[in-house]
DNA sequence: GTAAATGCAAATTATTTGCAATTAG
DNA sequence: CTAATTGCAAATAATTTGCATTTAC
């Protein structure tokens, strides 16, 4: 009856985000299905790792999303279009992309590891604390400056998390909306 | 939780760590037991809770952690000094305590959620990849781009959490991980 | 006295795994 | 053919919760 911290799970720029989401099938993500193989599935392929038609859906499905999807999220997209698939399979799946190196883990709290594929280049995120959505940004100077603080605490960075909160800012008047308070979570588990 | 401070470096002295709790009961942590009231504990009474047995010694447990232990560590130190206590309490506690502001919770992988007291001024974690450790350090330059990242985004910096993963530099083993779990994340069970 | 806190065990949630059947290479 | 993969269900692991019983205020 209560479920404290699972409440919003992948608030990412999943629906109501204008992103890169909702191009037409042709052309989905950069050149998914060139000719029936996603990019996802060329890298298992390279990395000698067998193709069944459930690991070829995952791989599709990843190549599709421009999103962190948690597991529970990629199975249903893929349940979606091939029922012969178990969550299993799903969570086998993105252990073994990620030991390959193909997908990356991420820790968003909310209880779930969600994952996106690797090279989309070190980014962070800022969330806007009244609104909740997620904003993705990449910046240099911060990679060196985390590289830098690491090092001069003796070691050597192999990852690293920056998260932002934030408010819009020409900063709406007090006076007209009522003020949605504490947007944000604590530390861990929830928001996206 | 704004952000302006000196660099300092403060190591986080988790498991093996002899700890203070054997000092003379005079300058313990702060002023902890100045007169048998801890400080979480007095910050438990300033908001109106009840100070049952179990959770005065949970509060003064607390207040004697200079790291940021899980909440097995917890119920281990709390059962050490009074078995009259269930982990379903310590549970209890450290979420109440969370909803209330007297503790932070974080989110360092490994699966468990790890708790420090708030107020330890501003500052972020380096965690230590292969021990569970948690290093803390500020840095100065690291407020100012954050906010200017922000900023170049749109927003005003309300808050923000950066967090290191790395590891020492003699770098243990380069391939063939001694861990059965994947290397990063999910880290097992080191006590912390 | 009364609402809140506790202990215990059972329930949930996220994820893994044993095993027999299937299948890619 | 053979080792890898899958589905399913049972097993783990972390955390929460129902409930009857104490207890702080």
């Amino acid at each position: 009856m209560n479920c404290r911290g699972r409440d919003m799970l992948a608030a990412d720029q999943e629906g109501p985000q204008p992103s890169r989401m909702d191009t037409p099938a042709s052309v989905t993500r950069e050149e998914a299905d060139r000719e029936g193989i996603s990019r996802i599935e060329r890298l298992c392929i390279e990395r000698g790792l067998k193709m069944t038609g459930q690991r070829r859906l995952i791989a599709r499905v990843l190549s599709e999303s421009a999103d962190h999807p948690d597991v529970e999220e990629l199975y249903r997209r893929a349940h979606a279009r091939d029922s012969h698939i178990s969550i299993a399979t799903v969570y086998r799946t993105v252990r073994l992309l990620e030991e390959k190196g193909i997908l990356e883990r991420h820790d968003f709290g909310g209880g779930r590891a969600r994952y996106e594929p690797t090279e989309h280049g070190p980014h962070h995120h800022l969330i806007d604390v009244d609104t909740g959505k997620v904003i993705e940004f990449a910046d240099d100077r911060h990679e060196a400056l985390a590289r830098e603080i690491a090092a001069r605490l003796g070691f050597e960075l192999v990852d690293h998390r920056l998260e932002l909160f934030g408010r819009r800012f020409p900063e709406p008047k007090p006076e007209a909306g009522p003020p949605r308070r504490g947007a944000r979570g604590r530390t861990g588990r929830e928001g996206a």
